[in-house]
RNA sequence: CGGGGAGUGGCGCAGCGUGGUAGCGCACCUGCUUUGGGAGCAGGGGGUCGGGGGUUCAAGUCCCCCCUCCCCGACCA
């Protein structure tokens, strides 16, 4: 590509509402433009970018015997009423009325690749099959940010595996996990895979590909002694240390008056001149299972909750149904005889007492012990863990590292299948059973910013040469005024593309300083520079973008010497 | 959805307090000079000042309504 045709242009300053670097730099180098809120137009150069990402993704989720099919984007309505999802995902899903009828534009493709690909799939001997697609999805994002990171349309890559059994659901799982390896190890990016909650898509075990990076809007708890990872919101913490137990005086109930929050309380007794930090208080949590049973789950007043699944806190209306409980004033005591269960989190044997609600309304009592006063029937982890918290397999600290979410593998079982009529295939006993299914994501434009925030300095874009627009730059100096550096150049040019070497050519006639710039902005991996001075002494210089080396090379062995240094 | 900030040529910004010819840098066009790290001189083109309403002899500037964008939070297959 000759720079002088190249639809776009760099520009000097980034736009104002470009906050992250990768942003900007993606903006000012010209690989993309923003067109509204969180939707952005691929350029030349951005689209390259993306379409070395696709093949990489294509090379491996093809090796993996996995199929590529091109879904639809816009999917009738009454598949998302099937599935309930036209409620459960109502914020993000954007509507079409059309004149065929009414339409969902795809935020995700379950619903879809079942009413496209089950019809072929009559019996188990068809299966187990995996396919995949290459899309463009929409979701009505409350909030883009940082530019591609999190937009309304965006391009994903999203596989989707259907088995006969549980054990064949695993096994095309842990083909695509390994392909995913493969493919984020070829990205060139750190990453870890992490244990995930799998939210509201359903299912069972997953995985997130997370890359550490400022622009990261996740946080995932890493143990660097044991290499225990996880997801925030899955990340479980380990028992603490052995607590010392000492003598603690006689648990009383005191009243507290309007006190239903823990900031409340330590307000209260920091107006009678007892000063309790918010770690003083036992927070008690009435959540009840389908079944309404009551379980109290204990944590730090200074802790946030990490609700199992398959509880949830009581509603303010479900307290009118158990009488024994006061919003505000839940404490575990005696709770056992009222016939329910309390778990407590294990930093809650780390205190000798705790003040916590005395099941009165208005009160509370402090010195409460646990084993003395009240009794945990389960210890487990039931707090968002931070910083510092001990690791559930090795005991070591946990550290939280801000994230990008850049790949995602769930082990979905029969959720959509049982849903969808006509998910079903013919076991071997004649039967009708359903698919067994495994869905797998990749923010594939999401990823040329993770890239750039990774790969850049103070100049510009680095590229690795995986994902580079083009693998090599020749930048001529003033070419205006020499015309044999032209000749040269022209030549080198044209044996580069004979040799299908993607090579972009900076022939502008324009200050030599301005070349260098935007060279160093767009971040090509290797950058030519041709020159009347250079070239009367036989001699080019090559620049390594992303190591900075420059080097001195015999022009008449530049080509050979681009192929010997990895250009292909 | 809550809080904060901002909309003036393609991009970055000034002008608004105290109403009176719309300005600067980058980019763009023409000419000459220049040519190994964001060139110089001269000339030139391009803006319903986010939109609507109002006040006024006169509104980019003052008032009201709306829209859009960015940041923090909530939310987030």
């Amino acid at each position: 590509m000759r720079m002088t045709r190249l639809a776009t242009k760099t520009q000097r300053e980034a736009p104002a509402d470009a906050e992250a670097e990768s942003h900007q730099l993606l903006v000012r180098a010209g690989y993309i433009r923003r067109l509204a809120s969180g939707v952005y137009s691929f350029l030349p150069l951005g689209l390259k970018v993306l379409a070395k990402l696709n093949q990489i993704v294509r090379e491996e989720l093809d090796s993996a015997g996995a199929q590529e099919v091109m879904l639809s984007a816009l999917h009738p309505v009454e598949l998302w009423e099937q599935t309930g999802r036209i409620e459960t995902m109502s914020d993000v899903l954007m509507r079409v009325e059309a004149k065929g009828g009414s339409f969902v534009l795809g935020p995700t493709h379950e619903e879809a690749v079942i009413a496209t690909i089950a019809p072929d799939l009559e019996s188990y001997r068809d299966l187990p099959v995996t396919v995949y697609q290459i899309q463009t999805k929409f979701r009505d994002e409350a909030r883009p940010r940082f530019g591609l990171m999190r937009t309304r349309e965006f391009v994903m890559a999203d596989g989707y595996s259907f088995d006969a059994s549980a054990e064949g659901m695993k096994a095309s799982y842990q083909q695509m996990y390994e392909a995913y390896l493969r493919i984020f190890d070829r990205l060139q990016l750190p990453y870890v895979p992490v244990e995930a909650d799998s939210g509201a898509i359903g299912g069972d075990v997953n995985h997130e590909f997370m890359v550490p990076s400022p622009i990261g809007e996740d946080y995932f708890a890493h143990c660097e002694s044991c290499g225990y990872a996880a997801n925030i919101e899955a990340a479980r913490r380990g028992p603490q240390r052995e607590a010392e137990i000492g003598e603690v005086e006689p648990m009383s109930v005191v009243s507290t008056p309007e006190t239903s929050s823990i900031q409340e309380l330590v307000r209260f007794f920091r107006s009678r001149g007892e000063n309790f930090e918010e770690n003083n208080f036992l927070k008690s949590i009435a959540c009840k299972d389908a079944a309404d049973e009551i379980t109290i789950i204990l944590i730090p007043g200074d802790r946030e909750a990490r609700i199992p699944k398959g509880l949830a806190p009581l509603a303010n209306s479900d307290f009118d149904s158990f009488s024994f409980l006061f919003k505000g004033y839940i404490g575990p005591m005696q709770m056992q005889e009222q016939g329910v269960k309390v778990v407590a989190d294990f930093s809650v044997l780390e205190s000798q007492s705790w003040i916590t609600g005395a099941n009165l309304d208005g009160h509370h009592v402090i010195n409460a012990q646990p084993d003395r006063d009240f009794i945990v029937d389960e210890l487990g982890s039931f707090v968002v863990v931070q910083n510092g918290d001990p690791c559930p397999s090795c005991g070591s600290d946990l550290k939280l590292i801000r994230s990008v979410e850049a790949g995602h593998t769930f082990q979905l079982g029969l959720a959509y299948s049982s849903k969808i009529p006509g998910a079903t295939f013919k076991a071997e006993n004649g039967l009708d059973e359903k698919f067994w299914m495994g869905c797998y994501g990749i923010g594939m434009s999401r990823l040329p910013a993770v890239l750039a925030e990774h790969f850049h300095d103070s100049s510009g874009l680095m590229w690795p040469a995986s994902v580079a627009p083009f693998q090599v730059e020749i930048l001529t100096i003033s070419p205006g005024k020499f015309p044999e550096v032209v000749a040269y150049c022209d030549s080198i040019y044209r044996q580069l593309l004979e040799l299908k070497v993607e090579v972009l050519y900076d022939d502008r006639d324009i200050a030599p300083g301005v070349k260098f710039a935007d060279a160093d902005l767009l971040g090509i991996p290797k950058i030519v520079t041709i020159g009347q001075r250079g070239l009367s002494a036989g001699m080019v210089e090559v620049k390594d973008r992303l190591s900075g080396e420059r080097i001195e090379v015999e022009a008449n062995l530049l080509v050979e010497h681009l192929r010997a240094n990895g250009v292909q």
